[in-house]
DNA sequence: CTGAAAGCGCTTACAG
DNA sequence: CTGAAAGCGCTTACAG
């Protein structure tokens, strides 16, 4: 395969125009049938390669989205991120645009620097996955190009976003809790880390209201300090027959404390994540959680970056996509009984 | 910011040729300093952002250098290659090119289609990273493009590739076990599987080689089938005293598997792993097991595609980067004592 | 149905 | 030190 063979050379061939072979290989009228056919048998014996970027320069866009991730969300096991870019990149590729992930370093994120692509006018529109700092979010806003949150959201700023619908998820697995028999509840997280945690516990709480359930504050246990460090548990005095924790990964780290502690689950302890990520699969019975609908979230995003790109007017605002409760082995149906001694 | 601002737009403000702003932006000689300070600054205030894609067709390159991962390696736990790819892009990005991330589709890899961005000549080269089908490397290799290969290597094809040092870090890591007065050791890995496996089943063998330790065929355990599916450990009749794991992840299972019968490790047994991933560190005690230095892997790989993009016609070869063992707890030192009984 | 002309935004090679 | 001309590979709008 050669590499240089140019739409010139295949009309040069043929003895007609470089416009007659552009409108032949992009399929417009203004040719006839069978011209077309020898164009395009040409062009694929010549090894004809089309050149996009020429395009690209002619009408001034790039088909490039970039998909940003502050470096933090990729360390281990956070996969997470890495299956929603490879979603958001294959329906992208079916509209001819490419992804182009992008992972912002701590210190571009610091020092407000936007990606070189946006430097170079390589890139048509941008979709935040992950939310970065204060500072950053203002920073995108300010370029005037499109944009989509993904996975967050920002109170201040109208940007449209695409998240988890972190509250009904967290009020339907505790719905479920308490279908199988549990009343005394607690929700494991840090209320001020973030606000997919402050939604779920909302989420958990409302589910507890509904079935006029008390909220203890003894039960809202804390897994982190507010910088996201994970600390020791502080279990209350009397303990609950459940535990909803925020995520799977704190899940895992709990449940491996109670076991640590002797207790057996889901035997004495019932216990349920969110995510449905590693984690989920990891412990030791496997967790019933909230699984998060990746392809339905790239999905929206995409679709309002694409709907952006044609015209910067249209706004969608704050859609929230629902995930689905993954039944495994961490709950136990408590009969009828309605609180139990610990032996 | 506006967006459309070209280097015309700024030449026509200050009464200068288009081409004298490119010769001051670029940093050229040929333009007094004082006027190229007049026109960087004008340029800034504009809010110029350079279009590449003009330069880009001008001079027939793209700047994108593509890294293929096929699909099978992105699944959950599986971070190690997007770290890989983010060391990648770091590197490249220094060298002013983009690395583009492509997930290769199973359906694309069976039926030997290459990404899009290649047929849209929008790509310079070529990084594959994770070994594909035989007929997707013979593909690769008959584009005439600089490619390298990453982590594996194809024997009946010449083409550079960057690989961890298998051979050697399992040998390392079985002197070290021996070291620790291990005599009967076993391998952990089914080794008509992979090339990774069998390269660190030689490295194991040459360390018990050069200590004259006889390989024992019942020591050697396989860990998966024929399509990687893992299976059930057959262990023998008489247990070594240290297992050489083919992988973190599969001596996460073997621990699992032996602690259920009743053992501790390291008591009981040594376990060693490789790659220090995610695994290494969920076992209990934490592993000790073999690092694949991922930067030094990405900074050659770069190193040799560029150099290939720059030349075509250089070759490398085959380059194995040297790992290094990280200790943990996961092996115990037998003091003197040849053998033991398990009570 | 076919094609000459102009232009996308830049750079290179050359002339002054 | 400065700039007019030509060209990268394509497409659009228009003329025939």
């Amino acid at each position: 395969m050669k590499s240089n063979v140019t739409m010139k050379d295949i009309a040069q061939k043929l003895n007609v125009s470089s416009v007659t072979v552009s409108k032949a290989l992009n399929d417009k009228d203004g040719v006839s049938e069978e011209l077309k056919e020898k164009i395009k048998q040409l062009a694929d014996e010549m090894g004809y390669r089309y050149n996009t970027l020429a395009k690209s320069m002619k009408d001034g866009r790039s088909y490039n989205v970039c998909v940003i991730i502050p470096e933090r969300f990729t360390g281990m096991a956070q996969s997470f991120y890495l299956k929603v870019y490879q979603s958001i990149a294959q329906i992208l590729e079916e509209k001819s645009y490419y992804g182009i992930i992008h992972i912002l370093p701590k210190e571009d994120e610091e020092q407000l620097k936007l990606p070189r692509i946006y430097h170079e006018r390589r890139v048509d529109g941008f979709i935040m996955l992950g939310q970065p700092s204060k500072g950053y979010i203002d920073l995108m806003q300010s370029v005037e190009m499109p944009l989509v949150f993904l996975d967050f959201y920002d109170e201040n700023n109208h940007v449209d976003a695409v998240i988890t619908d972190n509250f009904y998820g967290a009020y339907d697995i505790t719905n479920y809790l308490i279908q199988q028999g549990h009343r005394d509840i607690a929700y494991v997280g840090n209320l001020f880390s973030t606000s997919s945690i402050q939604d779920r516990f909302l989420g958990y709480y409302k589910s507890l209201l509904e079935h006029k359930i008390h909220l203890r504050q003894e039960y809202i246990i804390s897994d982190r300090d507010d910088e996201g460090v994970f600390i020791d548990f502080e279990l209350p005095e009397k303990l609950p027959t459940a535990f909803v924790c925020n995520c799977d990964q704190v899940a895992h780290l709990l449940m491996e404390r109670l076991q640590r502690d002797g207790y057996r689950i889901p035997e004495d302890f019932s216990v349920v994540g969110f995510d449905n990520d590693i984690y989920a699969k990891l412990t030791k019975p496997e967790l019933t959680t909230v699984e998060v609908d990746i392809d339905e979230m790239a999905k929206t995003a995409v679709k309002f970056i694409c709907e952006k790109m044609e015209k910067s007017e249209v706004m969608f605002g704050r859609v929230a996509v629902k995930g689905k409760i993954i039944y495994r082995d961490s709950v136990r149906e408590l009969n009828d009984s309605k609180s139990r001694d610990i032996s």
